[in-house]
DNA sequence: CCACTTATGTTGTTTACACAACACAGGAGC
DNA sequence: GCTCCTGTGTTGTGTAAACAACATAAGTGG
């Protein structure tokens, strides 16, 4: 677990949301350019028009910074796909499990060539945003034991976005999740409201 | 004249650069939306992300903030199109004065429509870089009396472009500028650098 | 007329950022 | 060994921005 939790208490100062922004964008352009071990904090501040101690004020180091723009880029992806993603619907678990399956599936191929070393910093922080978002699906429709729920499906969410990067590459995202759906939606064990 | 003079001590807070930027960019995409008396400091400030209370740190008021904006699009301008625009040449000037006719041509027609209110304004401010601008040439160059040729010379420039802009619509601006081009260096009088 | 709204400027306080300086940890090259 | 260099992580101090609060003014509608 890398340190800082960078949790949002819903109402961030705006200066803190932009240079965190301009950090993460600057890093994410970097990435593009080298790998990451090639990238020093020095680059990102200067990439990111800020100065090297705000930097410190945020983020423990560059490890900490990776984490958190692996959540970040995982929050934007569902913020985007997802239909008012605040609220519990059949169909927005369904669009969960496609973004959980297409995003893990981006990144260890697509986007990192060949580092597979970040493979648990995003198993992490998938599980932790699909844990706190069902949480709060969950505890918006008063269901009880709310934590183990969120718990089981995140978790099994993951594995079977896991299952399907590696056994079933030519079937299509959204088939394989309306096929799991139901599985997943039992862990929710909602009180009949779908 | 408006007063905040917004001169840059060649090495500014990156955070006054930011939230100028900021506040700049918001008036202009505003003003592609709807007309300048329908904008209000607040949605400059709405839109930028930024307190109302900074805004006025830095303008006076909206109108102070369109002249700045003014300012803000020609000096770009200059840095766009001139080569190495902090050091004199002969082509330089040459592209200098295209840079004026277009500007102050794009900015009369094409842009705003039907607000002549503004032109003193644009006058002003393209009259007053052109000043700053060739007056630090002509320091490096050392002239005597390099504030009369300066006055004169941008002064000249302007004159000129406007009645490029009134009386020659079908000349190119780039034939103008060398037709004019020798009557513009004389105002400049340099000890035979060029 | 009076509320009610919306925008303008201004002020005092708190928080975040910029900056320079520092000690420290590897290399790289001699 | 040594110095030089580049990057790291931290600290103290000054300054800019955020925020809430306020007084004022100009509509707007009952």
């Amino acid at each position: 677990m890398l340190s800082k939790l960078h949790e949002e208490p819903e109402k961030l100062d705006p200066r803190v949301k932009r240079t965190r922004q301009m950090i993460d964008q600057a890093f994410i352009l970097l990435l593009s350019e080298k790998g990451f071990d090639a990238i020093s904090v020095q680059d990102v501040t200067a990439r990111a028009g800020v100065n090297r101690a705000t930097f410190y004020a945020h983020f423990q180091d560059k490890f900490d910074l990776l984490d958190y723009s692996i959540g970040e880029a995982f929050r934007e992806e569902i913020k985007k796909r997802l239909l008012s993603s605040c609220r519990f619907s059949i169909e927005n678990l369904r669009l969960l499990i496609v973004v959980v399956c297409e995003f893990t599936h981006n990144l260890t191929s697509h986007c990192v060539p060949a580092q597979r070393q970040f493979e648990p910093l995003v198993e992490s922080q998938v599980k932790a945003q699909l844990h706190a978002l069902i949480l709060k699906w969950l505890k918006n429709e008063n269901s009880r034991s709310p934590e183990t729920s969120a718990t089981a499906a995140s978790w099994a969410i993951y594995g079977l976005a896991m299952q399907w990067s590696h056994e079933k590459k030519n079937q299509p995202a959204e088939s394989f999740a309306d096929e799991v759906l139901p599985l997943v939606a039992a862990n929710l064990s909602l009180p009949q409201t779908a």
